[in-house]
DNA sequence: TCCAATACGTTATAGTATAACAAATAGTGT
DNA sequence: ACACTATTTGTTATACTATAACGTATTGGA
């Protein structure tokens, strides 16, 4: 178990109370790295986007916000993700409009994204061929000064082995 | 001039004009052969919709289908949408909440979009290799059944090669 | 301590999408 | 032509997502 999750989906069994400590210890390290100051809010807010592999909405994160105690207002998330957007702790899934955290901080990437269409669990994937891939057909057409963005919806392993053959 | 836009970008000096009466034409062929009904609505909003390369916001085309005439309502836009969208005369940009008309609508396909920040201009690709490298890594991962959209951000030839070095 | 920058709170509003139900219209068979 | 059925369209209300604008509080350094 315990196994390192870039490259495939975390495997049912895992140690999910690991991955969201090595989440917070990698945020904290970079953030102190570069200046960046990961507050209680911006900290709380990375921690529920972590409770899971699943994306979640911004209204979502709201809404577990207000249970304990006061009322959080949309700017207030808003802006909490957009930090964790430009230090690179969180991606967006555009068709969502939705967060995951990223397992990978070290340096900026524009990753691929597999999302299960029946459990909602999101991969992160960075094939260098895919992103090479893309590279050729946007030099065909004279594109430059590019960043893509690959997501995937379809049928992760665990939901397809399961139980229908 | 006239030139066949799928993979790559409309020249600028491009008869535009031709590009949607052939867009037009494509849509009354495959909907006459499947049996879809491309009623005047829906003829209206394809129209629009072709009426440059870039791509059009549901409100954006409520907005125009109000000016002439009566007041349109969000579904009966949304329920045109979806018919073009099932038939694949058009196409959803996810990042943009938008919509683009598909030059080649013979057969059903999940192409890579070239999106210019400047100008907003959208081209279609079909690279087979980015589908294939996507496939190596969805296989690696054991994802099945899947779809990809890939959507890059850049700056389009035009844009790029014109006023700034 | 004072200052400037950053972060946070609050209210209102913009933008995107769908639910639910009624009315109209188009195809089908008699 | 007629009734029947399915599809399409109209209408109202509402849900969901995101940002503008402005004021207050906190932070970190001169
Ligand atoms: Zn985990
Ligand atoms: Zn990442
Ligand atoms: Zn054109
Ligand atoms: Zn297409």
């Amino acid at each position: 178990m315990d196994l390192r999750i870039t490259g495939g989906f975390a495997p049912p069994g895992h140690n999910h109370r690991r991955c969201i400590v090595d989440a917070m210890d990698r945020a904290a390290q970079v953030c102190a790295a570069r200046g960046a100051r990961l507050t209680p809010q911006r900290r709380r807010v990375l921690e529920l986007i972590w409770s899971s592999h699943k994306p979640v909405g911004a209204y979502g994160l709201i809404e577990q916000l207000s249970e304990s105690g006061q009322q959080v207002a949309p700017p207030t998330v808003y802006r909490a993700l957009d930090f964790l957007l430009a230090n690179g702790l969180v991606h967006r899934i555009e068709r969502l409009n939705a967060f995951v955290g990223c397992p990978e901080v070290e340096q900026d990437h524009a990753p691929q994204f597999l999302i299960c269409g029946d459990c909602g669990d999101v991969a992160e994937l960075r094939e260098q061929s895919v992103e090479a891939a893309i590279a050729a057909g946007a030099r065909s057409a004279g594109f430059v000064g590019w960043r893509a963005s690959v997501e995937v919806v379809g049928v992760c392993p665990e939901c397809a082995g399961g139980i229908s053959p």
